[in-house]
RNA sequence: GCCCGGGUGGUGAAAUUGGUAGACACGCAAGACUUAAAAUCUUGUUCGCUGUAAAGCGAGUGCGGGUUCAAUUCCCGCCCCGGGCACCA
């Protein structure tokens, strides 16, 4: 009896979605475990060999933690709104909900062969209106709130009304605008516009004015985290600066607990640095210089700087303040009026990425001086776009012998350097060292940098003229998208008054649009629809939600899919808790995962959850690369000559499918036929064969290279690609995707059927017992396979199986009784072969909830061991020493070895190390 | 520039990190079965040297040092590759 793939994988697949092998109940009587993936945005070109990978690596986790009794939670869903959708309805007219739809019914298809664990009854589609009408909702929970500092939690933004009533905002300062004070006088006698301004800089999804990342070519504002080196993160489209009112999240409210919460949860080390670089904590001091007023026509009277290093006030020689500074019109002096327009003039016409591709010094003095605070000494101020408007204070107090910007800037000013660190100061480039003793320092001299800090912190919070300050880089993040496919937001604008409405009025379903240009004044779409946007007197917001909204709460909705009364029910969410292990791409880590952490802090912080971070546990899998091929033509001709003749010609390398090759060797007739232009394409052959060049890079249509998953299913079976993908290497390793070894994974799933199944005579495994031997092979396996399988090292636990196999093989073993305990352990790795012996051997009901093994040690213990015995080092022989051997016995048998004497040569030894079940080395 | 990963045979990798370097596979070579092929099986396969062989010796985990009886693993200094951040004061 053959072993028939095709016909097996299918049989199973159909009878699980009958029977709904994988539906999941919330069953709080058993212990749940919760596994997902990061879920799909359903792109047009489906799926390549890439990315089922950590799909496989989360359905085997789910399948072993089912058989080990848990309640497994694994579900599946779209992450549907998006650009891309939109781009392909402008392209091509075709609607982005029929485009989407279409893709996921792929993507579905695609998934489906390689024989999944999802509960489908649980899917989640972010485009669907049951769907986002709870994230409008959760929107809603965000508009309705603000961030108390003192509590560090979101509160009722009522509860903030009722404070301002009572004491106006001296104890409650306003996050998005420093300057706002106001008594509770002030705040009573306000109107409601007044009022309504004034709550909007608290709320936690607000709407304001500022600086936003503008992609021309996309019609739309991006998140920071959505721009790449200046361009769009997709399509890498240039983005400029812009000020816009926008929707914005106040995710910097949270950057104090979403750094804490790092702390607190499983995620690999560099996740965890590139969010902590994202959120960017520093500490250190503001400053306020006195402005010399001899010097400036201005009614200020201090500039207020950010410093991370005020021990190393002495050494400053000049101000930097940034283009977009507020004093810098009253800071000019007339004489410098002329220079500054121009300045000002010259960094508005650079554009952010002219800014960062060209690192040029640029700059002008403002004319006017500001006072070191403790020697009196005159700093001219200078304007430059090297210091940013967004960051601390706009304003820097520059030490060019410390800093590296700060003494480039000043050797090209030629601004005289002042040395406060002697010898750590060469004169040729800053050292920004913390080591060195101040010298030229006042009150400072002498004293070590690092400690120098904190003597210069209290003398100047003792002076009132300076303090403590903690900044952080990361910026709140833009929530509005200029597009039409996103969630439309639940506002309605009213005498420039955002109205949130009533959750019962949810969902704001997305209109349909047919022409999807963008409206007027950067407006979206949807501002096109002037019958849609005129709602209840007022009009509607035409902004929609961008890509991130839906999937900053997904993991939740999949707990309580069909609930249209809540989100996700109490009860739902307290049993199935966190995400016990998420898996997914590194790519997400500042965007995605930030966003959703702090959406479960603020439903946690409401009281709607039980949790405040998401993830307990994540796992990056690698990326699977394409294995490219490459061949070469001579330039300007028909003639392609082989890779290991290419240097005696001028070529061009052209990419070629990679179906179209046999390991190296080009198929030179199916090459003709490729493509029209290589059809009367002639062949410079290397003895008759023609061979590719070969590149590893990204797997993309545009290289030819992409390997199709149905493809590998259809020829090798489903339970041997998730074999083979898992064997490729560790998954969170990127690595190249080679289909030649798959044979390897093949062979030992055939053999694998040989223990059972025999060609010709059919069934051939019995019911006499295993023998002890084989009983140790099998515990041993298991034993080796379930660590691996639980530390996620997939790749050795399928070798372990193979050793398994091959061991058991040569022993001729065929015992039910052991190999039906075999078949439960590999279960989670190749469900349908199990499912199907587990059948054809007469077990009733599915394997799926068979109950995993226990090592049985007692068939483990050994004995003796053997023991490489090396000299100096070196491994020489090995020797089978009773486990029991003491370290006299041990050094008897050794020196009786006449291996071992030839290397003493006849003397004694220095000394014999013996290190018990590991080895010995004996020292000469 | 800064912060993370990583560099091991012809290839993917293993060694759960001081204790037999190269498990398990791919590929390759030789052989068995077969009219033949497929499939399957057997043997070999880090490199170099000696040897008909069995075997032995030497080198070897990016490079150079160090600690140790013992280093892929720990320490110091460099080189290369991948990812992230980047005028953040």
């Amino acid at each position: 009896m053959e072993y028939g793939f095709s016909a097996i994988e299918k049989k199973w697949q159909e009878a699980w979605k009958k029977n709904k092998a994988y539906k999941v109940n919330n069953d709080p009587s058993k212990p749940k475990y919760y596994v997902l993936d990061m879920f799909p945005y359903p792109s047009g070109a489906g799926l390549h060999v890439g990315h089922p990978l950590g799909y496989i690596a989360s359905d085997i986790f789910s399948r072993y933690k089912r058989l080990k009794g848990f309640n497994v939670l694994h579900p599946m869903g779209y992450d549907s709104f998006g650009l891309p959708a939109e781009q392909y309805a402008i392209e091509h007219g075709i609607a982005p909900a029929i485009s989407t739809d279409r893709n996921i019914d792929n993507f579905r298809s695609q998934l489906d062969k390689i024989g999944f664990c999802y509960d489908w009854d649980r899917e989640v589609r972010t485009s669907n209106p049951n769907y986002y009408k709870w994230t409008q909702w959760i929107f809603l929970q965000l508009f309705d709130s603000w961030f108390d500092r003192k509590a560090q939690k979101a509160r009722s933004i009522n509860d903030l009304i009722v404070i301002f009533k009572a004491e106006g905002n001296t104890n409650t300062p306003c996050p998005g605008d420093k300057k706002l004070v106001f008594s509770a006088a002030e705040w009573n006698s306000g109107d409601s516009s007044k009022q309504s301004e004034i709550l909007m800089k608290y709320r936690l999804a607000f709407c304001g004015v500022g600086e936003v990342n503008w992609c021309e070519a996309l019609g739309t504002v991006l998140a920071n985290d959505e721009v790449i080196n200046g361009v769009s993160e997709r399509g890498g489209h240039p983005v400029v600066k812009k000020k816009l009112r926008q929707w914005y999240l106040r995710i910097t409210e949270y950057a104090e607990r979403l750094l804490a919460g790092l702390q607190t949860v499983d995620f690999s080390d560099s996740m965890k640095d590139m969010q902590t670089n994202w959120i960017g904590k520093s500490f250190g001091a503001e400053i306020d210089f006195e402005i010399a007023a001899e010097n400036t026509l201005s009614s200020a009277s201090h500039l207020k700087v950010y410093t991370t290093r005020p021990d190393t006030i002495f050494g400053v020689d000049f101000m930097v303040i940034a283009p977009e500074h507020d004093l810098i019109t009253t800071l000019t002096s007339p004489e410098q009026k002329k220079a500054v327009e121009e300045y000002l003039e010259y960094v508005n016409s650079r554009s952010e990425r002219e800014r960062m591709a060209e690192k040029k010094i640029t700059g002008v003095f403002s004319g006017a001086y500001c006072k070191n605070p403790f020697n009196g000494v005159l700093i001219p101020i200078w304007i430059s776009e090297y210091v940013l408007a967004g960051y601390g204070t706009g304003a820097i107090m520059a030490v060019p012998c410390g800093d590296e910007r700060d003494f480039k800037f000043a050797q090209y000013f030629s601004i005289p350097i002042t040395n406060i660190i002697g010898q750590f100061f060469n004169g040729n480039e800053a050292n920004p060292t913390k080591e060195a003793r101040l010298e030229n320092s006042g009150f400072l001299d002498g004293l070590l940098m690092s400690d120098a800090i904190s003597v210069s912190l209290d003398k100047l919070e003792e002076l009132g003229i300076g303090k403590r300050q903690t900044n952080y880089k990361m910026r709140d993040a833009a929530f509005s998208r200029q597009r039409y496919w996103g969630e439309p937001f639940p506002i309605v604008w009213k005498n420039d008054i955002a109205i949130p409405l009533s959750s019962t009025a949810l969902p704001i379903e997305l209109p349909e649009l047919s022409d999807l240009k963008p409206g007027p004044d950067a407006q979206g779409p949807l501002a096109n629809l002037p019958e849609w946007v005129s709602y209840d007197g007022g009009a509607r917001e035409v902004n929609t939600m961008p890509g991130y909204a839906g999937s900053s709460w997904y993991f939740l909705r999949y707990m309580d899919p069909q609930n249209d009364k809540e989100f996700c029910s109490r009860a739902a969410s307290d049993y199935w808790g966190q995400v016990d292990l998420y898996i997914g791409g590194t790519e997400h880590a500042v965007g995605h995962l930030l966003y959703s952490r702090m959406w479960t802090k603020v439903l946690f912080d409401l009281g709607h959850i039980g949790f405040d971070e998401p993830y307990k546990r994540l796992v990056n899998q690698g990326k699977i690369g394409g294995d490219s091929r490459l061949v070469y033509r001579v330039r300007n001709s028909k003639q392609f000559v082989s890779a290991g003749l290419k240097d005696n010609y001028e070529t061009d390398e052209i990419h070629v499918d990679v179906s179209l090759v046999d390991g190296f060797v080009l198929d030179m007739e199916g090459f003709k036929k490729w493509k029209p232009d290589f059809s009367d394409a002639t062949f410079i052959t290397e003895e008759g064969e023609y061979k590719c060049g070969a590149r590893l890079e990204k797997m993309s249509k545009r290289y030819f290279n992409v390997v199709n998953p149905d493809d590998i299913v259809e020829k090798y079976g489903a339970d041997t690609f998730r074999m083979y993908e898992m064997f490729l290497g560790p998954v969170e390793q990127d690595k190249p995707w080679d289909t030649k070894g798959i044979e390897g994974v093949h062979r030992f799933i055939r053999k694998f059927w040989r223990l059972f199944f025999d060609a010709e005579k059919g069934l051939v495994a019995t019911q006499t017992p295993a023998d002890a031997a084989s009983w140790k092979i099998f515990y041993k396996m298991l034993k080796k396979v379930e660590e691996d399988t639980a530390r996620f090292s997939f790749n050795t636990a399928v070798s372990g199986f193979m050793i398994g196999v091959n061991e058991l093989t040569d022993l001729n073993c065929h015992s039910i009784d052991l190999l039906k305990k075999f078949l439960i352990v590999l279960t989670p790795y190749a469900p349908h072969i199990c499912e199907e012996i587990w059948q054809q051997i007469g077990e009733v009901g599915s394997i799926l909830d068979a109950s995993y093994p226990v090592v049985d040690e007692t068939y483990l213990v050994e004995t003796s061991k053997e023991y490489p015995v090396a000299v100096n080092g070196k491994t020489r022989i090995i020797l089978n020493i009773d486990l029991n051997a003491t370290q006299a016995d041990v050094e008897a048998l050794v020196l009786k070895e006449p291996m071992i004497s030839k290397w003493l040569e006849g003397k004694p030894p220095k000394k014999i190390i013996f290190v018990k079940n590991k080895m010995i080395n004996v020292v000469i």
